[in-house]
DNA sequence: CCTGGCACTCCAGTGACGCGAGTGCCAGTT
DNA sequence: AACTGGCACTCGCGTCACTGGAGTGCCAGG
């Protein structure tokens, strides 16, 4: 073993005790725990190489060490390994999301699990819009000149419109209008549904026209609103548990956690196809009331068509290689459930 | 002035200043502060008194006092007067709440609201399914055997199922079913709807019944799922900012809050009807999570009509007053603008 | 390049102590 | 009977000095 070989082995014997008791680790501490085969002396010296290139640091002179946010990145990149997920765990999984009824239902229970099993925030953000596809369009005449116009998504989303076209439109009328809509519609990306649609009224008789024009614009309506925005928390209570890990108060990271635009940028940031586990370790996460917390988070859907995104946040001193694990193995599960 | 109404004068005059500085109050600082009209030493005896009778107790011997959960109570009961909202609070809720586009933006925005009056945490139901009547129902045919039946209420909610119906029904036998389920639903509410529909499948031929059946079966599903049960909160931030108020960490109160079932039920409990503010404390609330705070709610809906509840929680040691302003207001407001 | 030894630093915990706010009680006054 | 001023007492809190121990950096020797 190389003595950088043996400084990283250090680093991350101190990032694992450290996530353990909470507590600076000094090197005595450190040598009776790990079997580094070398004396506190050789280990005081890695420690003092270790925080002149910046991956621990000291709270005080004379106290142990703790590892700063380069350190934990240097451990999640190259010293960490990933912890399978227990045989109980798996099967929670399994149980709790095999009997949800609709995708309200799969996200509710997909966040609260997640909280569960990592003992963090769990964040899940609702299948986008833009990235999934029509599946079909309906128009249903209610009363007094007013249809309702309903979009349905395979992600299982829909969205509904009451529009006012001021007269009653007919049957056949409504009937033509929707096979074309459909016709136009369906299977199409909604970013391109616009679009694809836009034709459609001028194939029609032109006293037929404004009514279909009427649709059109809240089928637009559906389609712009950025429902795909919405993000579930859950969890928060492990934030509390875990608030004297945070130098300043727990407030900051609650406000920060209600901004909910805050989280969406930072999930749409991470580079993290379907089944990528990506973190945003403390600074890394640009928002100050996150600067001493860290995310893992994944995309879910079909493997290159990342529909959304879900993970958890903690923390900076976390059990990565769990919730990494955790966080990978929900996204997979979900995916093979929305693909059904 | 008599010496009783002198006592109540001192326990109103305990529970404000008492709210304001977060500390004991004791009888020398309560008559500097407050015009009583008499020394010290008579605010004590009346304090050993209002002490007796439990309305405030001393944290220890020579401290201050106090106000107890029924201190407070009194307190809201009979001495605490109304504080109207200032004119830029009315403002801030038209501004805001005047331009929601749908119920769900109606209810986020309310809560939001809520939360940034009272600095509290703010707690909305979403109206409830059991009490809205029956709009349209919609039967949409999807693919393969699969329709979509769609439940749209006088609230605006939409609830939607897809079901397999197994062979692809004719576009004649859906209207036919659509027409009649609509004659039978249409404007009842949505607890009697399945007594008014159970005879429908029996007035069609017998080779359609197991279509109407199947159909029915997802109807019944839409109206049971307790999606009514759905709460949103914001404001969670604040607690941590009154953090120091709670004697146990905040974590437990957090976790209160997640169980939305123990809020519902919370809500559910007190008697508010629309435009009633009802106020629980401490111990009142009959939940050890809570036992350290208050709910201040209301009804919102029309009069003898309650749709759903809204209000905030924080600690016992609000400032009543204020909050009760803010939610009456808010849910005046709302109420309004659901009745249009 | 590793190791044991050594001097140094500094936090955290402890106990002593005085201050001040607050109380309860009592005797005197209105 | 109710209020008041006075007085002795209690007790939490902040300050301070002190100390033990964990931890470090450095150095000389293997």
């Amino acid at each position: 073993m190389s003595t950088e070989d043996r400084r990283l082995a250090v680093l991350r014997a101190i990032v694992e005790d450290y996530v353990h008791s909470r507590e600076p680790v000094g090197s005595k501490a450190l040598a009776e725990r790990h079997a580094l085969g070398v004396s506190p002396a050789t280990i005081r010296n890695d420690m003092a190489a270790l925080e002149d290139e910046g991956y621990i640091a000291q709270p005080h002179t004379s106290a142990g060490r703790v590892p700063t946010d380069k350190g934990y990145r240097m451990f999640v990149d190259r010293l960490s390994t990933v912890k399978p997920l227990s045989m109980a765990e798996r099967r929670a999984i399994h149980l709790l999301l095999d009997d949800a009824v609709d995708l309200d239902d799969v996200v509710n229970r997909t966040v609260r699990l997640l909280a569960q099993l990592t003992r963090q925030v769990a964040v899940v953000q609702y299948p986008s819009l833009t990235r999934s596809t029509v599946r079909h369009v309906e128009l249903v005449p209610l009363s007094a000149g007013r249809l309702l116009v309903v979009l349905i998504t395979n992600t299982g989303r829909v969205e509904q419109r009451v529009v006012d076209v001021g007269e009653d439109p007919s049957e056949a009328l409504l009937g033509e209008i929707r096979a074309r809509l459909n016709a136009a519609a369906c299977g199409r990306r909604l970013s391109q549904v616009s679009a694809a649609l836009a034709g459609v009224p001028e194939t029609l008789a032109p006293e037929d026209r404004p009514v279909a024009r009427s649709v059109l614009e809240a089928l637009e309506d559906s389609l712009k609103i950025d429902r795909e925005e919405r993000i579930v928390l859950a969890g928060t209570a492990n934030l509390a548990r875990a608030g004297i890990d945070f130098q300043g108060s727990i407030s900051t990271v609650l406000e920060a956690l209600e901004e909910q635009v805050v989280l969406l940028k930072l999930l749409s940031e991470m580079s993290i196809d379907a089944g990528i586990v990506g973190v945003r370790i403390g600074h890394e996460t640009a928002h100050a009331g996150l600067s001493e917390t860290a995310v893992v988070a994944s995309g879910y859907g079909s493997p290159g068509e990342v529909v959304a995104r879900l993970g958890v946040l903690g923390p900076t001193r976390m059990d990565y290689p769990t919730s990494i694990a955790a966080v990978r193995a929900v996204a997979r599960y979900v995916s093979r459930i929305l693909a059904s």
